[in-house]
RNA sequence: GGCGGCAUAGCCAAGCGGUAAGGCAGAGGUCUGCAAAACCUCUAUACCUCGGUUCAAUUCCGAGUGCCGCCUCCA
């Protein structure tokens, strides 16, 4: 496999060769959540996104040494803890729960460290004070701030000029502070709040030393990837860059790679436009593959418009995957029953080539984690493999070279739905069972007849069916739909489900 | 005010110098006693507007219009 990959990195504004430090091993830093509150479907992003890029390096190949931490002492959960009358810890450690169980749900992958900002407190205090005795920090009755003016590259991340920043202000300037672009690596602590010693007395973390000081404790002074919203670029991830490079004297990270953003009508989604949705929310309603589905419809840079539309129509999409699956496995169920035969000497004059799938996959997904396009393989994919078993169950008959290629086709989408995108993890038929279309109708449902009921009616109007009296069968049919009961005869029997919206 | 992004069919969305992927929805068909489900086929004289560069532009450049984001905590 090719593992030439390229990455759009926000330092320099385009795609890039991709090559880690070291040959083999890629050092994956990204910023985790602030736990004070249910995670958002914008977290829900951000995480499934690198999830794929995570599962995608070790895909091609990579150790990936996957780090993303917890911020567990901030003004957030401090203010959380006060008007909950409880503690900064238990407010924490009950959102980290919630979020894993969220990312639990969403099949993400656990990185190989998440780490908490409360348990690299030393290593902060370690990095604030090389930092004052370097030059670039300064402390004031117990803040510790950053300098930025003692860093030259200020600015190279978030593409931004200092002068037109400051002259852009409309912050009121902390007095204290020798310039309002410097910012706090160390905060001393008022009355009441966590607080750990340190050479300038009680005091607390500031926000953007943690990343710094947890991705140099687990990865090293220099890492491949860092990543995060695209929120993050200024000031927090411009910040890192900043103290991490001017204590280290190094480069801190090679490629910065960012989401974009979840929006509600257009809109970014925030807690003060009330236009919040959390991964819950969304979980009742659909199966979570439904929401990474939809996430990968769209390229991870550009903005996602979020509605429960599209996310029923990702679902839809889906279920054609489920369903292919499914066919692949009716049509070995019939090689092996012999009602299709094999035809050994029958060779077509144009086989397909797998290789001609699979390279297109690969290439779009290494060509900055293009997961829409990959996709679109897959279906075209799933389009032929669907007409191939469809073809030879009408002939009875397929060649064998056909029936190789069948083999690999399943084998490919299956390892790549499941392996990279995290898809197709249940059962299909129980899947398709689950999630057939919903017909939408008004009345009836599960409250106007019980299932005792809706079975005894069935069993009659097979009856009838048996013999042949189908006017009858009719009337059984027509009854049970006022009644809200839709029949459906399949292959193997008759099964019913309830009109209305039913959610998945 | 400064900086940046986006504008592609009914909806969503790739592509980005050589004449428009894919998904959803819709329409036809196969199958079925009828139906449903499933599957197959079809569905953009052309990519916001106006100029320019080019043999060739949706794709590059310029101007304009509209929407959005960052410059403050935020995935």
């Amino acid at each position: 496999m090719d593992k030439k990959i390229y990455i759009y990195n926000t330092l320099s504004l385009s795609k890039e060769l991709f090559k880690p430090i070291d040959e083999d091993r890629v050092l994956m830093y990204v910023c985790g959540i602030t736990a004070y509150d249910l995670s958002h479907i914008g977290h829900a992003r951000a995480y499934i996104t690198f999830d794929i890029i995570y599962r995608y390096l070790m895909r091609l190949g990579y150790n990936v040494i996957y780090v993303r931490n917890f911020t567990d002492i901030d003004d957030k959960i401090i203010k959380k803890a006060n008007d909950e009358n409880s503690t900064v810890e238990k407010i924490s450690s009950k959102y980290i729960g919630e979020y894993h169980k969220d990312m639990d749900a969403l099949y993400v992958l656990k990185p190989a460290y998440e780490p908490k900002a409360t348990e690299t407190i030393s290593e902060m205090i370690n990095l604030a004070s090389g930092l004052i005795r370097k030059g670039n920090a300064y402390e004031i009755n117990g803040d510790v701030f950053f300098r930025v003016s003692s860093f030259k590259g200020y600015g190279k991340l978030s593409h931004k000029n200092i002068d037109e920043l400051i002259a852009g202000s409309r912050i009121p300037v902390n007095e204290e502070k020798e310039n309002f672009l410097d910012f706090a690596l160390w905060k001393k602590s008022k009355e009441g709040e966590p607080s750990w010693d340190s050479p300038w007395g009680k005091g607390r973390p500031g926000w953007h030393i943690e990343c710094s000081a947890m991705s140099m404790k687990f990865l090293g002074e220099s890492i491949d990837i860092h990543g995060g919203g695209s929120d993050l670029i200024f000031p927090h991830h411009e910040n890192e860059i900043a103290q991490s490079e001017s204590y280290t004297g190094r480069n801190f990270v090679n490629y910065w790679i960012h989401n974009g953003f979840v929006n509600i009508n257009s809109e970014k989604m925030s807690k003060s436009l009330k236009n919040f949705i959390t991964i819950r929310d969304v979980l009742d309603k659909f199966h979570p593959e439904a929401l990474r589905l939809f996430f990968m419809f769209t390229h991870y840079r550009s903005f996602i418009d979020f509605s429960f539309e599209g996310v029923e129509s990702a679902k839809q999409s889906l279920l054609r995957l489920y369903q292919a699956v499914n066919l692949y496995g009716e049509f070995k169920k019939l090689i092996g029953e012999n009602r299709i035969t094999l035809k050994k000497e029958d060779f077509s004059a144009k086989a397909e080539n797998i290789e001609n799938y699979t390279n297109d996959f690969y290439n779009s997904l290494s060509d900055d984690f293009n997961t829409a396009k990959a996709l679109s393989v897959i279906f075209d994919l799933v389009r032929r493999t669907n007409k191939m078993i469809n073809d030879s169950i009408a002939q009875s008959s397929i060649n064998s070279e056909d029936a190789l290629f069948l083999d690999s086709a399943a084998a490919f989408i299956k390892e790549s739905l499941t392996g990279i995108f995290g898809l197709l993890n249940e059962n299909p038929k129980r899947f398709i069972e689950s999630n057939s279309a919903d017909i939408a109708a008004d009345g009836g449902g599960e409250d106007s007849i019980s299932g005792e009921e809706i079975k005894k009616l069935i069993d009659e109007r097979n009856e009838f069916r048996k013999n042949k009296d189908y006017g009858s069968a009719d009337v059984i049919r027509k009854l049970l739909l006022e009644k809200g009961v839709v029949l459906e005869d399949t292959g193997f029997g008759t099964t019913y489900k309830f009109t209305g919206t039913k959610r998945q």
